[in-house]
RNA sequence: GGGCCUGUAGCUCAGUCAGGUAGAGCAUCCGGCUUUUAACCGGACGGUCGCGGGUUCGAACCCCGUCAGGCCCGCCA
């Protein structure tokens, strides 16, 4: 069974509707990381609508979060709003400086700028939650009533967070950060508490009063997460690893929400996603890659099979490269695959089962729209990373796919194909995919070598010479080299790779070598025969 | 100090919850396709399941211990 058919079994046990969560602070960039969050609770629902539970996928946006700290990306102009909640201050403009204009005008808030683009990657994956909004949650009154509930009930909540964290709270803690004179939630201290107003002093010395029913202030994330469980009713949470370790925020918020009266969901410990060789990605440090360039580099259906085929508690080493292409072509594999037979044949060992179920599963997950159907294209990666390097137009490529100007090529297909010319184009090609020329021939590349390679290669700059530049007769040259003196022309062109190329199989040959011009090839098999000799 | 996760073929991993002959893909090698789409088809190679005990007729799987890597107990997906 698929990791989400699981966790959806284990809901359908406890009832029969269920409001899924999955939450995320725009503090900076969105990197791949983040589509796990949203990826795993998206997956969670659609096996919980197929197992015919009446399911509400979210996504609150922790935007009554403090900015932590000037990151990198941002502008020293940003000090000013430390402590300030996110969604409350401007959005810096291309300079990383806040942008004051568009935050009066357009209401552009530090938040919404990083969540934006995010949003619009998620309708490309056919991620489509319900947004809630936490600031304006807490200003609209949602939060009123655990609000209550926390501030009276302050030293129960405080013996939970100290006995399970084993953590020791100061003394002055309060389970209510109040704004202070100047919107900063930061260097704030309690001094009393009378219903609905918490009474504070801050670190400018002006002392005031928070209406926690209007949010002049926030539940501390420890209460905040647990009072989002209880009044939107959450009954399942996919959540990252820092926060499902014992003593962490999972552990004190499912005693507090039970003081809230309510059960806390159904938790999922999911690990995660790092870039190869360069560990976790961090928004601040910049080691990401953003859902938005991802998609532009692979159809969405990848990326989803990404989340899909590793189980939550596995670490995903993630890179733009060689890992890519490897997914790309496991996906085409995947479609290209006849479940029903190989279900049906005989003596399936149940792990050969099992292994086939979770095979259909992370492909039914990895569907844009669950309606929607699948096809193989039958084109891997790597075949059309091939044919787009060497075919000057599209309509070669198409026609070498054998399709023509009345059997057209799937939408999905020319998707790829532009896709895939982005990603030559980007930094991320690997080398290894790269079709290049060998200009200047070194001795290693002819160690395997004998006398027939070496007549073959001499007979192949003759072919070449001679022949018409172009890619039949060049394709006819090459094999000829090793037929005229009856040898396979499997030689000729294991000679013609390693002279040009370097390697010893590769792409077909005579199309590349036509958009090249003759004098260049010659002169290269004739720096080959020097280095051999030498 | 306390806790969580991971360790299975050269690589990426499945299989561990419900113990029953050690699996896939990639890579490599060989063969086929009488002149190659890095294609496609067939085959081969490849593992003391981190290590040591225990339970069992039987352990990758359950139990105890141990080693290694990652992480958490301020904040982070």
């Amino acid at each position: 069974m698929h990791w989400a058919d699981v966790t959806a079994q284990a809901l359908a046990h406890k009832g029969n509707k269920h409001i899924i969560s999955t939450g995320i602070t725009p503090s900076g960039e969105f990197h791949i990381g983040h589509l796990r969050e949203i990826l795993t609770g998206d997956m969670i629902s659609r096996a919980a609508k197929n197992a015919g539970l009446d399911v509400d996928f979210i996504f609150i946006v922790d935007d009554a979060d403090p900015l932590r700290k000037v990151y990198p990306f941002l502008h020293d102009d940003y000090s000013q709003f430390i402590g300030h909640q996110i969604g409350s201050i401007p959005a810096p403009d291309e300079n990383g400086k806040p942008d004051f204009e568009k935050f009066s005008k357009d209401g552009l808030s530090y938040a919404d700028y990083f969540l934006s683009p995010f949003l619009e990657a998620l309708r490309t994956i056919g991620v489509v939650p319900r947004i809630i909004k936490n600031l304006h949650s807490y200003r609209s009154g949602a939060f009123n009533e655990v609000s209550k509930i926390a501030c009276d009930k302050a030293d129960d909540i405080r013996e939970i967070i100290e006995r399970v964290s084993t953590r020791e709270l100061a003394g002055d803690w309060f389970p209510w950060s109040p704004l202070d004179s100047k919107g900063s939630l930061e260097g704030v201290v309690v001094t009393g508490y009378d219903y609905p107003l918490v009474h504070w002093k801050d670190s400018h010395g002006v002392e005031g009063s928070s209406d926690i029913t209007k949010g002049e202030g926030k539940l501390p994330w420890r209460i905040d997460w647990p009072a989002k469980w209880s009044w939107i009713g959450v009954t399942c949470e996919a959540f990252g690893k820092d926060h499902g370790a014992a003593g962490g925020s999972y552990a004190t918020g499912r005693e507090i929400c039970q003081l809230f009266g309510h059960q806390p969901p159904q938790p999922l410990t999911y690990e995660w996603i790092s870039l190869k060789g360069q560990g976790a990605m961090s928004s601040s440090t910049g080691n990401t890659i953003g859902p938005i360039e991802a998609l532009e580099l692979v159809p969405p259906e990848i990326l989803r099979l990404l989340i899909a085929q590793s189980k939550p508690n596995k670490a995903i080493e993630f890179d733009t490269g060689m890992s890519l292409v490897n997914l790309a072509d496991e996906y085409e594999r995947l479609l290209s695959r006849n479940f029903d037979q190989e279900l049906t044949e005989q003596d399936l060992s149940r792990r050969k089962k099992v292994q086939i179920e979770d095979a259909i599963g992370a492909l039914k997950m990895s569907k844009v729209s669950p309606e929607s159907t699948l096809e193989s294209s039958n084109v891997t990666f790597r075949h059309l990373c091939l044919l787009a390097q060497t075919k000057t137009s599209d309509e070669m490529v198409w026609s070498s796919l054998g399709y023509s100007s009345t059997d057209k090529p799937p939408t999905s297909l020319v998707d790829r194909l532009n896709k895939m010319k982005l990603w030559i184009k980007s930094k991320h090609l690997p080398e290894e995919m790269r079709i290049s020329i060998i200009d200047n021939p070194e001795l290693e590349m002819f160690k395997e070598f004998g006398d027939e390679e070496i007549k073959v290669l001499k007979l192949l700059k003759e072919e070449l010479e001679r022949c018409e530049w172009n890619s039949e007769d060049i394709g006819n040259a090459i094999p000829n080299s090793a037929k005229t003196i009856e040898l396979s022309p499997r030689i000729a062109y294991f000679v013609a790779y390693k002279s040009l190329m370097g390697r010893s199989r590769g792409p077909r040959l005579a199309p590349i070598l036509a958009e090249i011009e003759r004098e260049r090839i010659i002169k290269i098999i004739e720096k080959c025969l020097i280095v051999i000799n030498s």
